[in-house]
Order: structure tokens, then sequence, then C-alpha cells
DNA sequence: CAATTTACCTAACGGTGTTTATTTAGGGAG
DNA sequence: CTCCCTAAATAAACACCGTTAGGTAAATTG
């Protein structure tokens, strides 16, 4: 409807205009993908860069070479890049989770060396871990995240869900040998995801505390957590494990 | 120095204006004092009804009944507000702490119903808790929330830091029974933090995760935790402590 | 070659935090 | 009781933000 002309005016010359050689307009026209995988490129580097709520849409579009509204014509608003690039961020760590409980044979070693992977991929993806799991989001996005353990409806398992799954199976692979003293898997694995969690976002967040030493915490916290999920008697308890 | 006249032109009319009764201007002044609490009361309650991020100077301007400039006037920045937010936050958390700890006598018991105190506490003010304990922050907000072991050169302990002390206290008598495997009571102290923390801010941030229970979680993670705090042959391990 | 689609741009909307210059209320001094 | 001065409050603007409407032109399709 546009109101009216409205004496808009005297405004600045140039605003915008993605930086053209000369005088020719010259645009260049890309292909769809090309242009999208520009633009999460583009913001994923942002990003990680300057911290996440220094990515605008101005600062995104200025580094591809376009001006701002036409990022619109790939993606329907902020939060659908950020989607992507949480995307990115749990198949990223659904491989680091999976490998590094491949790489163990005892179960209780998986579990701990999957626990050891998801606190040392936090900490090595700050900013995206930051989006992931420390922001206060949409639905939308939030589906990405989220983890129906109730297969009803939902179109195909997110990676999100397909990452607690992982965490999931090592606990219960734990549980089903009779190791613990605890039975429900689903709660140990919350339980262990929550310390993990707490471990990484208090790092990211508080990094200015005068911490005695991170890496010690995190042996220290899985030490703890282990050492309360087996049996009184069991083996493992003495010694490292 | 304005720059220029500028040609703003045909802006529209009534801006902003704190609701005036007639047409007489009537403008009420306000003891300094006066306003800075108003100032904080309203933003302090915006902040808990609607969240962190919609909280602006104007909303709270016109809470208030002023324009959103006259609030630079009490205090320098959006981030001076929010610090006494922090502040109050920590004093009320410090008791809440405090009194969980004293209501014990059994060191043991002391450190458990600290925690749980933490924990409740976080949950009841989710927001306050984000802002403290999720957000990215300057500096100087950074020092409210800051816990300088080193006594060097802070001017007094934060009310943070003073918080700090009183989880750091209940672990020391634990250590102080030699009840625990380990000795360094700050490490641990640091660790049954970032447990702590992790439940309440995964909680917060992603309530819409399908919990099994999350007072259940909360449950085990204390339980875990306690159990692998202790010695083996402890007799406190057994049984509910 | 003509028609259609669509990537892109310009310009604007309403919002944000903050600053500048100006008005005006209220208290103290003469 | 007036004058004046300090400072609380204002109006207007700045530069930024996410998003949208409408037009232009390039590529693709018939």
């Amino acid at each position: 409807m546009k109101r009216s002309p409205s004496a808009g005016a005297a405004k600045a010359k140039g605003e915008d205009a993605p930086a053209q050689g000369q005088g020719r307009p010259a645009r260049r026209r890309l292909s769809p993908d090309e242009r999208r995988s520009q633009i999460v490129a583009a913001a994923k580097a942002l990003f990680s860069e300057e911290g996440i709520d220094q990515v605008s849409m101005r600062k995104i579009a200025r580094e591809v070479g376009i001006t701002q509204a036409a990022i619109y014509q790939h993606f329907e608003n902020k939060e659908a890049i950020l989607f992507v690039i949480i995307e990115d961020f749990f198949g990223d760590l659904l491989e680091a989770l999976s490998s590094a409980i491949a790489s163990e044979v005892e179960p209780l070693r998986k579990l701990r060396a999957g626990m050891r992977a998801y606190i040392e991929y936090g900490l090595s993806r700050p900013e995206a871990y930051r989006l992931v799991f420390m922001t206060p989001m949409s639905g939308l996005v939030r589906a990405g995240v989220a983890v129906p353990r109730t297969a009803e409806a939902t179109l195909q398992p997110s990676k999100g869900a397909l990452a607690f799954n992982v965490l999931d199976g090592a606990v219960r692979e734990v549980v089903n040998r009779g190791m613990t003293r605890h039975s429900s898997t689903d709660l140990l694995a919350e339980a262990i995801w929550a310390a993990g969690h707490g471990i990484v976002s208090l790092l990211i967040t508080h990094n200015e505390f005068p911490w005695t030493d991170p890496a010690k915490v995190i042996d220290l916290q899985i030490d703890l957590l282990f050492r309360g999920l087996l049996h009184e008697g069991c083996p493992m308890r003495t010694g490292m494990f």
C-alpha cells in the first residue's frame, strides 16, 4: 500500500548497493542453490567470528555481495538460516558422538567416550552451541532441536533426535548389562546430558570465572557421575575406567 | 552538533508523550531515587512477564510514564539497569542458599540442601536465571556476576561471589571431614555447580524436550553426584541421605 | 522470438539502543 | 516573592535492526 510519497527526500545517496565495479549495474545472477549455500556459509562465518547477536541480515548480505532483501528470496526469514546452521551442528555432533562411542568396545567406556566427545564438541563450537542449547527460539527452529521420543506424527527424526538417541543407546547398553543401580535409561541419559551441558554452557558463558582448571572440572564431573552410576561392588569402580 | 536541518519534515505527529491527562503538560518530577526504583521495578516486571529480549527502553519508559530518553538521566545504558536486576537476583539466591544450608546440620545434608535450593531457585526465576547465567554480556555486567577468588584489587566481593562462597563453604565442610574421595574443594564446588546449572538451564531453554520427569531427573542427578562423591565404605552412601 | 518466471534492487515500515539540544520544574538565594 | 540555576524530562534525530512491497531485468521456457 505504501501510505504516501512521505517526503523522504534528502536521504543519504548510496544506501546499500553491493559494491559494484563501475557504472554498469552488471547484476550477477546465481543459481538458487549456489546463493543459498553462499548465504549459509557467510552466516556461519560471521557467526563464529563475531558472535550470534552480531549477525544481521545486512552483514550477511554485504558479505555475500547482495542486498539484504535479496536474502528473502532464498530464506523465509533469519531463523530459517539459523535452522540450517543448527542442522549442520547436529550433523557434526552426531558424527562426533558416534565415532567416539564406536572407538570403544566396553559399554562403560563407550558411554564415557560419548560424554567426553559431547563436551569437547560443544567447547569447540561455542557460538553454535550457544545458539542451539542456550537460546530461546521459535517453535520452527525448536523443531529442529527437539527430540520427539514418541514417534507420533513426526515426519522424520530431526538430527537432534538422532544425536540424543546415540547417547541413549550407549546408556541402554550399560543398563542392560545390569551395571547400574538405576533402571530408567531415559532418566539416566537425561541426567548425564544435563551434567555435560552444565559444564559446556558454564565454561562458554562464564569463561571469566576463575576456574581452577576446566579440564580437571570435566574429569571430576565425569568421575563423580560414573562412580555414582555403578553398583557398589562393581570392579570397574576402582581404578580408572 | 546535529549535522544539519536534514529535512526531516513530514514526520508522524504525536510520537511519544507519556499519556498526559489533558492539554496541560503537567510533567511530574520525581526524586532520582524514586525514579530509579520505579524504572528497575518496571524493568523487572516486564522482564519476567515478556522475556528478556522483549524488554526495550521504550517499553520500560512507557510503563513508568516517561520518555525513553529520560531513563538515561538515571542509568548509563540498558545494561546498567540489568546490572541492578542481577544484583537483586544474587541477593535472593544468596539468601535461598544460606537458609537452605542452615536448615540442616549434617554436612552432607547441608550440601545437598544447597544444591536443591540452587536448582529450585533457578527454576523459579527462569528469565533472570537466563540473563545471569546464560547470556553473554559486557565486562561491566560480568563484574557483578564474576567470582574473583583471588581477592586482589576487587573493591568488594560481588553478591555472586558471596553466593559461590556459600556453596564452597558447604563443600569444604564435607571435604574437611574426610568424607570424599577428592581433596580439591574448589574443583568439587565447580563440578557440583556445573551439574546443577546443567539441569536448570536445560529445563529452562528446552522445556519442549520430552523430559521423562524433571523432578526425577533432578533427584537422579543429585543422587549420582553424591554417591560418586563419597568414599566406598561410607555409611551414608546407602539409603537416602 | 515472445512470454513467463524469478533473482535482485530500491525504498520504506516499524522497531531497537543511544545522543543531542532544548524546555521546564523546583529549590535555594537574594 | 522574585530570580536563577540545576537537573529531570522532552522532542528529534542517528544508525542500526528484521522484514515487506513493488519494480526491473536477467534467465529460462514455450
